[in-house]
DNA sequence: CGGTATCCTCCGGGATACTG
DNA sequence: CAGTATCCCGGAGGATACCG
């Protein structure tokens, strides 16, 4: 392996941790593999999280580069959300993640 | 993709999702790769956490079956940390992570 | 429809000091 | 050496209500 330092500077784990140490991060960039989606249909696909903290979710997926939010100025408001090139990128990592947590965690 | 639900119980996501959420989490796996180390050792290498926190993390990397703890019984305590082939199974994911850290964020 | 505003609680995580 | 014991604080995240 690499050898690093660690800090948020120049560890890129520590860099990149906020992302994933959010609760509902991972499970929004799964439901957003599948395609775009408008806000309310990822909140309906994730009914346990409150609106206010997907909202702050989703803005922090964009701020990182993650996600892409199209908004188009129409009434009533349409809002969509996609994967960017980098959220694409980390689809392989999930599913190692959710592959590797299957065989090692029971229900 | 696989089909989810996203609760704790049944999305593998949720279910590990704790592991990979606490800040040092992944760097303590990560200085683990190298080999079994003493508790002072690991925070020798993670001067910036508190040996508190230290101590919550690993506790948690053991509950989880990620870490295994061993404790000799001897005077002054040894006490010695290793990676679990949990553990083990767990570093191509995190090196993966790191590259795609390091391809999509700057310092 | 896609959010804000507000309030509240819990706990992750830091700082410091102490111990078997 | 390998932790505990306390104290403290900011912020994550939930609940509810409201808005352009």
């Amino acid at each position: 392996m690499k050898e690093l330092t660690f800090d948020a500077e120049n560890c890129p784990i520590s860099r990149i941790s906020k992302v994933l140490q959010g609760k509902w991060s991972m499970v929004i960039i799964y439901v957003l593999s599948e395609g775009t989606l408008r806000f309310s249909e990822i909140h309906h696909k994730l009914p346990h999280i409150t609106e206010v903290n997907l909202t702050k979710d989703l803005r922090m997926l964009e701020a990182y580069g993650v996600i892409h939010r199209e908004v188009y100025p129409v009434v009533p408001p349409k809002v969509e959300y996609s994967l960017t090139d980098m959220g694409k990128d980390f689809l392989p990592i999930l599913n190692s993640i959710t592959d590797w947590a299957e065989k090692y965690t029971t229900k």
